[in-house]
This record gives structure tokens, sequence and C-alpha cells, in this order.
DNA sequence: TTGTAGGCGTTATCAG
DNA sequence: CTGATAACGCCTACAA
């Protein structure tokens, strides 16, 4: 009565062939500790026989809970989302979770309650939270409310570990613009991000520390801001090469950007790098495919869409090792051919 | 008693409050058309105040159907991949669907039993399914048997209208092509897609199309083959380069390999486009960022992605106009400064 | 036009 | 260790 041959089959069938109650199937399905061997080994058989799933609906209603990871972002970098995603889904490939995506708009003022409702309805097992909203207080309070698992992505560790995966943005920043003064560049532009990112923030900090930490001096009129797209790229270099005309390298808060200077200067017929260096930050797909190929800042995306992922399953019945590990993931200088020493003046 | 203050309102509780069955409510929710206008009114008027919002897992249980919709593919190119899925989430903003996204690996002999698995466990409303798979006319058999709404997006219109959005490839390539023949090009390279791709094989014939419909023949000597990526399409460039020194003008089958073609010219120390005209195919972020910015044709994959959300939608409440829309959707070519004439012998 | 009874497939409670 | 019984929140069938 129960399979009739349409349907599939349900933990029903599965008790009744097995001669048990369903609480008893549950408890397999569950892996329920209290439970003798023999009963369990003789009901997975039937289970691997029939070919019987779960029904995740039943489940989702009875637990009060999906097997669902959330992307929760609103981000302009096309490439650093789908960095992200993809080491989410080879996380959860294999597991009983799925992937789901929702963007929201963080210039809105119902954002917080869109993600409420996203929340509430769709009921997570966790989400995770790309920059710039990641790094709002206010969405962690609302998770930590709804008891739903979180997972902040950042520019620098904003949460307990077990919520936070982060880069080292500063240091990493740092290292490659002292990269270019150990060059011999004394005269180092920068293109920063927009306000209110913390990444932005970060890696002009560590701009400014490489700055300070050598023969040079920070000089603020060196510094044009874009919002981390190609075209606010192309402004920011014809801005920076037409007020300092010494400038002999640019650094850029990520490729895109890094990309728009490149055309800057190739309009005013420069060559890069013989005339003017240039780093990115990110290693996007971009970096490698532009001539010359950029040098930039790789930043783990991939790895710490992996690392958030681990850290939501922690606990679960497909938890996988690492998911405790350290929160913060280490960015590194990949050398291309976009940088040389500045030429002799 | 079900409104304790902790949990969320239930349809019970709005059922009490209203002074009606929980049928009546459910009619409100479903918009049933047999309903008392002023009954409907009131209790639109508690939903509001309560802000209740009806639980999806439950109606999922019920209806025996998700309010999800899924995009499956095995797509190398994560631009396209990317466009898509933006296209989709827009039309399902708003709406009570989410995005599902479903990875799958076409190399694997399990791949129809996963993609059976994905459907028959999260029940999604629908299922886009992405070039290359999309071509395979057994997942579409699989969801016609699972019941389960798809579209089959493509290079040709590969189903009935309200299971397909395509693209004219063929002719964009024709046009694309013959463009560089009607500015004096003669010596012309072809970068083709991998075999098993209907888009490679789609724009091949474009180009072919070309040959024999101009003043030239066509020579199998300047095809290589790429598999879409872009090292591939370095090699290829190189190959083409090597073999044929009369090459005037490459078309590569997608941007990535145009981009590689754009480096294999290069480091042969050739000016694109004054010694090599080159041409690509997408219209992905990366066409604007080469330098000199890539001649390409636009594959308007975000509006097929949007299509195809509304086709999924189509007879819901969440219907939007041109749902039923004709399939194909038109490339065009797009003129930037990677083509130029050849330069006169 | 509205309500009642029962079911969707699973898990929790609590007794045996 | 195992099993009745009652949720979980909504929908369909049938009745009123």
């Amino acid at each position: 009565m129960d399979n009739d041959g349409s349907g599939k089959a349900t933990i029903n069938d599965i008790a009744r062939l097995a001669g048990v109650s369903k609480k008893t199937v549950s408890r397999v399905i569950n892996r329920s500790a209290l439970l003798n061997e023999d009963t369990r080994q003789n009901i997975e058989a039937i289970i691997r026989e029939t070919g019987y799933v779960p029904n995740p609906q039943a489940r989702a209603l009875a637990l009060r809970r999906n097997f669902l990871i959330g992307l929760v972002h609103d981000n302009p970098n096309a490439q650093m989302v789908l960095g992200v995603q993809q080491g989410i889904l080879g996380v959860l490939k294999g597991t009983e979770y799925e992937l789901i995506v929702h963007p929201v708009d963080r210039g809105s003022t119902t954002m917080v309650a869109d993600i409420r409702q996203f929340v509430e309805r769709q009921r997570p097992h966790g989400i995770v939270l790309l920059p710039p909203i990641s790094e709002n207080p206010e969405l962690a309070e609302l998770c930590r409310q709804l008891g739903c698992r979180y997972v902040r992505m950042g520019s620098d560790v904003l949460d307990a570990p077990e919520n936070s995966v982060a880069s080292n943005d500063r240091a990493a920043v740092h290292a490659a613009v002292r990269h270019l003064v150990d060059l011999g560049h004394r005269f180092i532009g920068l293109i920063a991000g927009p306000e209110g990112f913390r990444s932005a923030f970060e890696r002009f900090e560590g701009f400014k520390d490489a700055m300070y930490d050598g023969p040079m001096h920070f000089n603020a009129q060196a510094v044009e801001r874009g919002d981390y797209r190609f075209e606010s790229g192309i402004a920011a270099g014809e801005r920076l090469l037409a007020n300092e005309p010494r400038l002999t390298a640019i650094f850029a808060s990520n490729d895109e950007m890094a990309a728009g200077a490149l055309h800057a200067a190739k309009r005013r017929g420069l060559d890069v790098p013989g005339d003017l260096s240039i780093v990115g930050f990110d290693d996007t797909a971009i970096a490698a495919h532009l001539w010359p190929p950029l040098t930039t800042v790789r930043w783990p995306i991939l790895e710490m869409g992996r690392a958030a992922a681990r850290k939501l399953l922690a606990g679960t019945r497909d938890a996988q090792p690492e998911a405790a590990g350290d929160p913060l993931f280490l960015s590194t200088l990949i050398e291309r051919a976009s940088v040389a020493s500045p030429r002799v003046a």
C-alpha cells in the first residue's frame, strides 16, 4: 500500500520489510547509538536493497532545520563569489547538503529583513557571509538570534574562530609593496578600494605599512580610490598617471582595477613593466590572462570557501577533519611579468 | 499555545486570530478563487500584522514539490555559469523561489544517477540544464519521467520551446567571420572548441559557412582544436601561427581561448591588430579587460538565464510576462580594438 | 463559501 | 534497546 510502485520507498516500507517500527529505522538513519548491532545491519541491508533515501522535506519539517548551506552575499567581484562557491561545493559534494545562493542588496534598507526572512523560511543548516556584508555585526547577531550557524569571511578575523574565515590582507599587501620598494621603486601609487569595505581598509593599511617601513614617506597624493571595478581602475589609473609623472609602480587593491590601470598605462603609451610596474590583488582568472601577465597577491578564496563549509558541517555526520582549523589563510605574492625594476633615471 | 512567543506564527495562529479554520487560511495563501472577499481581506490583514510566512518545508512535504530552482551543470566556463546564475537570480528575486546550484561531473559514469538523486531528493520546482550536459537527451527524458520541469540551454534549440533557451551561434559566427573577410582578410585561422560540445560544432559550422560563402576556400590546415580554456588557446594559437605564417586573423570559439591566442601572438612579437586580428566569442568580462579590448560575439547568457527562469515559473503565481517567448536569443558582434584590416602585402 | 478528517514522511516523547 | 503515539505545518478530499 505504501509503495505501490509509483512512488519512492518510505520509512514505512523499510519498517514493514524489516519487521520493526519506523522509529527504529529512523534510528538507523540518524546513527543512533542505542541500537542492537544485528537490527542495524539488517535494516541497513534492506535500505541498500531498496535504494531507500529519506525524504529531506519531511526531515526538514520534523527537525525544523534544512540540509542546505546558504551563500549570502552582495559582492561586486564575480570571480570572488565563484571561487568561494566552488570551495563550498567541493566540500558539500557527497554529503547530504546542497548549496543555495542568495544575493542581497547592501544598499537596501531592507537587507537585514531580507536575510532574516531567508533564514526563517529556508531554515538552512548554516550560512556563509561574504564581504562586505560579513563585516556587519548586526547580521551575526541575527544569525545567533535565529539559531542559524554562520561563518563570516573577511580580510581580518571578524568573529570567534568557528565563525570566521579570514585572510591576512594587510601583511600580504605590505609584503607585495615592499617587494616593489626592494626592486628600487620610489614613487608608488595606490588604487584603493571603496570606503566601507574592510578589505579596502586592510589593503590600504598594508600599503602604508610598506611606505613607513621603507626609505619613503607615505604620500597621500599618490592615492586614488576605486570601487573594485574595471572602469574605476581605468579612471583611477589615469588620475594617478596624470598627477604624478614620476610614478614607476602602481598597486591596485584588486585585479580588476589593476587591469584598468593597465589600460590607462597603455592609453598613455607606457610600456608595462618597462615604464610602469603594476601589482594587483586576488589572483582571479583575469590576472594570468592579461598581457603582460599580472603580478598579484593570491587571495586563497577557494580554500576559504572550503574552510567555511567545513566549519558549518562540524559536528554533523558529514563533518570533515580540519574543521576546527585556524581561521586565518595566508595570501602570498604571485610573481608574473607586470613588475620589473624601474629604469634608471 | 501555538505561538508562545518562541517560535514563528503558524497557520493555526492565523486561523485562530481570524476565527476561521486553517483551510480557509490555506485558501488565502494559495489564492483560491472560491473565497468570500471579506474573509480574504480580513485574513490578509492579520497575515500582514503578524508577519506570518508559510513554512516552505511543510508546503514542500504536502505538495511533494519544493520551491527551489536547480542549476545543474558541468561547464568549464566560470563566467558563463555566473552569467546564467545572475539571470536566474534576477527573476527569482522577490518570488518565493530560491536557487540551488548543483554541479556534476560529466565524465563520471554516475552523472545521470547523481542528477536523478538530486531531483528525487530535493524535488525542485524545475531545473536549468547548461551546456554541454543540456545536450544529453537522456537527462531530458529523466526529468520528464520524474515530473520535474526543465529548461535546456544550448547553442541551438534542443527541445520544445517551453523547455529550451538557445542562441544562434552558427549564424553569429558566420557574420563575425564574414566581417573579417569583408575587411580584407584571406587567411583566417580557427581555434575550435572541444569535440562533444554542440556549441563547438555550431561555431565550427558558422566558420565554414563564412569560408564557403566568400572568396575563399575552407582550409582544414588552419583549424586547431582547444578545450575552451586559456592554456589550450595559447597552444592552439602557437600551432596556428607556426603552421601558417600568412595568417592575418584568428577566430577563437570562446574568449578564454582568444585570450590565449593573444598571448601566443604577443610571444611571437606580433602586434594585435596590426599583424593579427583576433575575434572571440562570449563577451565575458575578460573581453573588455584585455589589451587590446577584444572584438567578440556577445553571447546573451544573462538574458538566456532570465528566460530559463521565466519559463520554469510559467503557470505559477510568480509567473512573469514573456514567459512563453521565443526560445531563440541572438548573438551579435561587439566591435572592439582587436580587429583591423590586414596590412597590404 | 467554509469546515472536518486525514495524510505528506520524518522525528521526539516516553513508556515498555 | 524498541515501539506506540503524537507532533512538525500545510494541503487535498470530501462534506456541510
